[in-house]
DNA sequence: TCTTGACCTTCCCATCGTGGGAACCTTTAG
DNA sequence: CTAAAGGTTCCCACGATGGGAAGGTCAAGA
């Protein structure tokens, strides 16, 4: 089946099987006489994986070594289970990260008036937050809350044969 | 003061502060003879308001229109409150959606022996994803989480003489 | 005075996963 | 035979941030 039948029977875009393709993280569709990419059941079986893998929240570099221990019939499920514990900490620190705000911005929504006075305790807040907890803190700008946080844990050191090293295509160097 | 202290005073950084002035967030710097950005410490002020509101995770776009009403001292706090209040609710789905995720990933770490035999019903679950609730769902693919999920509502149709578009740099639309 | 190092400037690139769209080729239905 | 639908590659954009190169500026110490 082409592409877009793939893409159906997936429920991954088309334009992401294509991605997946370029970046390693699926092998090489065969092709057509015509150049079209050609799909089987157990292609679109691997694309359903990815799909459910992302719907969980895995990062594609994750779904990698995922896929390959699926692959693995001697895989040690131990080594799965490394793989999800360490995602869910990942998710339940976002969790957190988020319900901070939200439980912050509830507190100064509440004591908001929101009527035609101009008076508003969030904007006096983020004009001027109060030290964060207990006495003593004389360090405002210090408490960064990495909101955004340590993104830069690529490296996995993972090795199952990594693909093309998952990397988006070239990076032509202009030569200038 | 230069940039790295208003930086160093803001907990903005320097990247980031040209990136604002860029994309209209924050007016053009006023420069010094040699070309230097040259800052009060009522810009200041305000860099400490974007990098709060940053921490609540409100948007960039979002912060633009609460600049706007922060410099609006006769603004209805109603004003503020609904932004505010549309924010909290994109965090509680965040939240929600993370976590369907962690929940759900729970369970499967929880059944999972994680031990040197293969069976896992973590990757079981990857493979073929139970039907979501209940009986009778025969459509298997057409469950997204949507995840990453409705980020389009960037015209927000506000309107504070909204700076330079707001939008970084170029955007040359090839005026088909 | 000269040098050195720290800082500034602009400009480009990368991230991560996804979509939009142009330009062009192939398949299929009418 | 033609037109539409859908395939192909390639580039661009998003959001917010960091890295780094090439070159100018400033301040402190020899």
């Amino acid at each position: 089946m082409n592409i877009g039948e793939a893409a159906k029977a997936s429920g991954v875009s088309a334009k992401m099987i294509r991605y997946y393709e370029e970046t390693g993280l699926i092998p090489k569709a065969t092709r057509t006489e015509s150049g079209y990419r050609d799909y089987t059941p157990s292609d679109v079986h691997m694309l359903r994986f990815i799909r459910r893998a992302r719907d969980l929240g895995f990062a594609v570099t994750e779904i990698n070594e995922l896929l390959g221990l699926w692959r693995d019939t001697s895989r040690r499920s131990a080594d799965v289970k490394k793989i999800a514990k360490a995602h869910i900490a990942e998710l339940r620190q976002r969790i957190d990260e988020l319900e901070e705000m939200a439980g912050t911005l509830q507190v100064l929504i509440d004591g908001c008036s929101g009527d035609d006075r101009p008076d508003c305790p969030i904007l006096a807040n983020l004009q001027a937050p109060p030290s964060p907890k207990s006495a003593g803190n004389s360090t405002p700008g210090k408490g960064k809350l990495n909101r955004h946080a340590e993104r830069g844990a690529q490296q996995s050191a993972c090795c199952h044969a990594t693909p093309s090293t998952l990397k988006p295509r070239a990076k032509r160097k202009p030569a200038k």
